[in-house]
DNA sequence: CCAATAGATGAATTATAAATGCATCTTCAA
DNA sequence: TTGAAGATGCATTTATAATTCATCTATTGG
């Protein structure tokens, strides 16, 4: 309905990194399978960067999201159970949130008696909150579950087991 | 804590576009003075870009959010009363919100068949729930309204009233 | 009527940062 | 000891928000 002439800016979406976070997880939600997960056939799955990719894997690794093995016969899998991972938390560290506005950064000369902040701040929490009362468990409940099988298994037809030398 | 090598990114925030938005209302808030307040001085006051700020306007008019005037002794003022504006609204208007994650863009392997969109979707609207509790006469209510009041009254000081000729 | 003022509009440019790609290193197992 | 996997850093590309510039239109006051 707006209709400007211009493009009005869009930027209030999850990144693509956290985005990218989100799924690795969930397509290591499904343990019922002999080789492990790589980064490589997860970037292939989604059809996405594998070097982007790698810094997501890194950066969860980090959190202790996410055990890594280097090296052959290496590869991926969640640190704990699905059900610990609280969607809240998760995304709020990949997408490094901490306030809606800045007021501080060309500083606004209502700093400090500005009532805006903290009902952003209010609606922020309510965001999370709401996030925060799911984990990974619940995303990859039916039918969801049922999808990321049929992805990993659409990788074991189409790949050969582990090299064909 | 989370330590990485390379910066991550931090995307939902809401735009300066946006934030710009409300502090127009909020500054438009304040009624009693005589001038018309017009974009130069708002732009001034808050130390931003002119251009962008029009830009900012004009989108707000077309919403049938400020009522603009041309020519000599125009200038900006609110279309409605204060209470008539709802936070949620105005921002979700300016900031063009419709999904956290699009499962289209690159299409993912999940699509309709993920419970995640559905989180996000209600966690989305839960933020815009707290907003849409809120109008501008809340957020320029006291001590806010008095900062707006300073700054207006920084202007007609700092400025000769119509032109010093 | 004219000049000054204020918003309207569109194009072009700049700035910022996310996303991507490349090269190299480290680790581990067969 | 070789190949496969992640780790790391840097460079590049891309997307888009932000800014600037130029010009146009509308309105008022002298």
């Amino acid at each position: 309905m707006l209709r400007t002439v211009f493009t009005l800016p869009t930027v209030m979406q999850l990144t693509q990194f956290t985005d990218l976070g989100l799924r690795v997880l969930m397509y290591l939600s499904y343990q019922e399978r002999e080789q492990p997960v790589t980064i490589a056939e997860i970037a292939e799955r989604f059809a996405i960067s594998r070097n982007h990719l790698m810094k997501v894997v890194h950066a969860m690794a980090q959190q202790g999201w996410l055990a890594t093995t280097r090296g052959k016969g290496g590869g991926l899998a969640l640190a704990m159970p699905a059900d610990q991972y609280r969607l809240g938390q998760v995304i709020r560290q990949l997408e490094q949130i901490t306030v809606l506005i800045d007021c501080a950064q060309p500083p606004c000369a209502l700093r400090g008696q500005c009532r805006l902040k903290g009902v952003l701040d209010e609606a922020l929490a309510a965001f999370f909150t709401v996030l925060d009362r799911y984990t990974l468990a619940d995303v990859v409940a039916q039918p969801t579950g049922q999808a990321i099988a049929i992805l990993h298994r659409l990788g074991s037809a189409g790949l050969p087991p582990a090299g064909n030398s």
